[in-house]
DNA sequence: TAAAATAACTGACAAAAATCACAAAAAAAC
DNA sequence: GTTTTTTTGTGATTTTTGTCAGTTATTTTA
C-alpha cells in the first residue's frame, strides 16, 4: 500500500485546523495521535475496496483520494473527491457496516490512519467530538440528497456545468479573470463524476470551450466564464 | 395541520418495536413519552418544507410520507417514503440545519412529533441511544450512494423495475404466485421515484404489463414475476 | 348525479445521450 | 528514443428519453 514515514503529531498537523478534529481537546488528540500511523500513498493506489471490513479511519493530510462505486454496468461512479482535512470511512465505522464504496489516491497523498479503537474511544469519551461527527453525517445526507435530485433532473451539459464549478471553487486557482482547477482528472473519471459517457464529457468540453466558458491547458481545465457556467447549470439561476 | 388525537404512551406504542426507539429504556422513554404529541394527518397535508427550521422530530405510527426535493426544473425529486415505526427530521436537527427536503402525507397518517428539546436530551444522555442514530445516519449514507450510482448508471427501465421491487418489499401483500403493492402512488410520483417524466413511467408499465411482469389493477399494481424484474433491474442479476 | 377538474394514456416527433468505429495525440514501457 | 499502450478526440448512427398535443378515464366538487 505505502510507506509509514513518521509521527507527526495531530497537535502539530496544519490540515487538523479544518478537519472534524479542529474541535477536539488537547488531551483527546493525543490519544489519537500517538496510536495513529502516516503512511504515504501514490496515485492509483488503492486506501480500500468496497465490500470489506472497515478497521479504521482515514485522515488525509495531503493528496487527493476519489471515493468511488463500482456500478453494475461496470462503470465507475464517483461518490465525492477528498483532500487534506477530509476523513474517509467513519460512516461504515459508525453504520457497522462493511465498506459501502471504494476509494483511490488521485493524487500522491499522506494519509493518517487511525484505528477504529482509538477513533471510537475517543468518540464515546467525548460528547463534544461525538456530535461534530454527528453534525458531519447529517450535513452529509443533505448533500447526497442534492446530488441524487440533480442526477435524476438535470441534463448531462449541467451536470458537467456544475462539477467544473464545484472543482474550481475547491482546486481552483485564482490567475486574472480565470481560475484553473489544479487537479488532474481523466476524461473517463470527469465522466464518472458527472454519470455519462467519456465521450459525452469530451464533447461537452470542446462545446463549453466553443463557447468560451473554458479553457484546456493539457489535462486541466481553465474556468474563463463561471457566470456562463452557472447559467448553464441550473434552470433558474 | 392536522388534529391531537390522544397521548398513548411510546412504551405501548406498536410501530416502536421496529423503530430506533426499540433500544430505549422505559426511563428513557417517558421523557420522550410525556412531550410528544400524536396527530392525525390526511393525505396531501404537508409535514414540513424544505428549507424551514426544524423544531422536533417526526416519529410516524401509521400511514405513508414521501420525502422529496423540488428540483430546478420544478420537478419533484422523491427520496424515500416512510412508513409506521420509521423517524423523520432528525437528520436536519442534528446536522444544525434548515430541512433539506420537504414531506407530504401520501396515505393518512398519525404521527408524533418529539419537540427538539425532549429528543435532544434524551440522544445526549443515552449513550446508546445516540450510537443507535448514529448507525442509522451512517447506513443513510450508503443507501444514497447507492441511489446516487443507480440513478447515474442505470436506465430509466432498469430503475423503475428496481423500485417496484422495493415498493413490493415494502408494501406488498402476498398472494398466491402474486405481490400486490398495497399503496396508492400517482405515475406522476412514481415518476418523481425513478426521476424520469411522467409519460415514461406509463409507457414502461404497459410494457412491463405486455411482458408479463406486473398487472395494473387500478392505480395498484401487481408484481407477477420478480424474477424477471430482478432480471431487468440489472445488467448482472 | 352532472359538470368540472385532474390523472392516465397514446402517438408523433424532437432532443439528448450512448454506442461504435476509428484516428490522433500523449503517456508509459522497454 | 523508439515502440507500445493508453487516452483523447471526432464522426456517424442508434437508442433512449423527453416533449407536445390530444383523447379517454377517473375523481372531485358543486
Amino acid at each position: 500500500m505505502g510507506n509509514p514515514i513518521n509521527k507527526m503529531p495531530c497537535e502539530l498537523c496544519a490540515s487538523r485546523k479544518h478537519s472534524m478534529l479542529s474541535e477536539l481537546s488537547d488531551t483527546h488528540i493525543c490519544t489519537i495521535s500517538e496510536n495513529k500511523n502516516l503512511i504515504s500513498h501514490k496515485k492509483g493506489q488503492i486506501l480500500y475496496y468496497e465490500g470489506t471490513k472497515p478497521l479504521g479511519i482515514f485522515c488525509i493530510n495531503s493528496g487527493v483520494v476519489k471515493v468511488y462505486k463500482t456500478a453494475s454496468n461496470g462503470k465507475e461512479q464517483i461518490i465525492h473527491l477528498a483532500k487534506s482535512g477530509d476523513f474517509l470511512g467513519y460512516s461504515a465505522l459508525l453504520g457497522e457496516e462493511n465498506y459501502s464504496n471504494s476509494s483511490m489516491i488521485i493524487e500522491d497523498a499522506k494519509i493518517c490512519f487511525i484505528p477504529k479503537e482509538s477513533f471510537l474511544n475517543t468518540l464515546f469519551s467525548n460528547s463534544s467530538f461525538f456530535k461534530r461527527i454527528t453534525k458531519e453525517l447529517s450535513h452529509e445526507i443533505g448533500v447526497m440528497e442534492s446530488k441524487l435530485t440533480d442526477a435524476n433532473q438535470k441534463s448531462i451539459r449541467e451536470r458537467l456545468a456544475f462539477i467544473l464549478l464545484q472543482l474550481g471553487n475547491t482546486y481552483g486557482v485564482e490567475g486574472g479573470e480565470n481560475q484553473k482547477i489544479d487537479l488532474i482528472l481523466s476524461r473517463e473519471e470527469i465522466a464518472g463524476m458527472v454519470g455519462t459517457a467519456t465521450e459525452s464529457v469530451i464533447r461537452l468540453l470542446s462545446e463549453f470551450k466553443k463557447d468560451e466558458l473554458i479553457d484546456l491547458e493539457g489535462k486541466k481545465i481553465i474556468i474563463k466564464d463561471k457566470r456562463g457556467l452557472a447559467r448553464l447549470s441550473d434552470f433558474y439561476a
